[in-house]
DNA sequence: GCATTAAATTGACAGCGTCAACATTGCGGC
DNA sequence: GCCGCAATGTTGACGCTGTCAATTTAATGC
């Protein structure tokens, strides 16, 4: 808790900074410049602590995947068997990414993202363990548990990522209500989960 | 056929070589500047065809919907049973993606995107019409049908979706053979899709 | 207390999207 | 067949961006 050198932890400053521009403005509003002014800071302040706008959008994240994934291992810390706890995490997906919206695309970005950060890197091992443990999970004592296993986690994750990502561009609106478009994606959500 | 003035449908000339970037270098690479240098012309040609970029970007990605929903609907042909034909267009859905990847996620970029220009619209409304009549297809004379097939429908779209856009952003690296990840792809998609 | 190193600023550069002013080309009316 | 007009394309400028090099300021280590 050593109080840095002239701003006091510009670092996290920035970030937060970063992190409110993104969920106001969207990814598009995201700049280095931007972000440096938001905070009082030079235009080339942020080079000193992440290298680039590649850097400063990695970090950022990073944050987002460690909350991300703390998210879904509360949610499924509360259900008692597998299957429930499977769908407790889709729930905390989705809810994510309609909190976070901004930072949620941008986690999803892999063109500005420096997978190989060792902070993203695991945060992101971390989020994706969850997921995909809690599938394995589900096929306990399964004959061929391996394949099994692989495509039900490619079909949960793909599911409710692809349901997360399209319901923030605006693309479910068709089958939504469209008097509360919000609270009815969640209800859609259950249906899908719960369906056979 | 006219030939036109200077150029010689400097138009279509533009959304061909836009095609071409964002195909090769990623949709941070597609600049009005860049395309207009492509094919040689000046740097503010595009304007006179597109407004703006939003313009250029929506224009393109109404010739992807296009192609896309035609690609969906020819492997639907193809299939007898509504079963077998949703299943196809859950195919041909992650080809087109795997093809034209930069293109593809143009598409889905909704910021750049002006979802009110005509072309767009219909070439939207054509592709997603194509995988949600093909799901109500398989709930014929089921009592509930309406809320089921609209579970369906997301359910269906949000994995294929979703199974699209990880697997372009190496995401789904962890689950797939690292020998040839692409072909191994579409046997999971096959699996995700036969599965219970 | 001083040298060294980290942190932050300043100024510059090229590339970008966009706009206004201007030049060129092809078309329809006579 | 010519002429005015509208469509098409070019040029130049503006402010914004990311990034880099040079410089100044502040905190730390000895």
């Amino acid at each position: 808790m050593t109080k840095p050198y002239h701003h006091g932890d510009l670092r996290a400053a920035l970030l937060a900074a970063a992190e409110e521009i993104v969920n106001r403005d969207g990814i598009a509003g995201l700049t280095l410049r931007g972000v440096a002014r938001e905070v009082g800071a030079s235009h080339a302040a942020p080079k000193n602590h992440f290298d680039d706008l590649t850097g400063l959008v990695s970090e950022l994240a990073a944050v987002g995947f460690t909350r991300f994934a703390n998210r879904m291992q509360a949610a499924a810390a509360q259900q008692a068997n597998p299957q429930d706890k499977l769908n407790a995490i889709g729930r905390a997906y989705v809810e994510f990414a309609l909190a976070d919206p901004g930072l949620f695309q941008l986690m999803f970005r892999g063109e500005r993202l420096d997978k190989t950060r060792p902070a993203l890197h695991e945060a992101m091992l971390r989020a994706f363990g969850t997921l995909t443990g809690s599938v394995a999970a589900t096929h306990e004592g399964d004959p061929d548990a391996a394949r099994a296993t692989r495509a039900h986690a490619a079909r949960a994750w793909s599911m409710v990522h692809g349901f997360a990502i399209l319901l923030l561009d605006d693309r479910l609106n068709p089958l939504l209500d469209a008097g509360a478009p919000r609270t009815d994606a969640l209800a859609l959500l259950d249906d899908m989960l719960t369906m056979g």
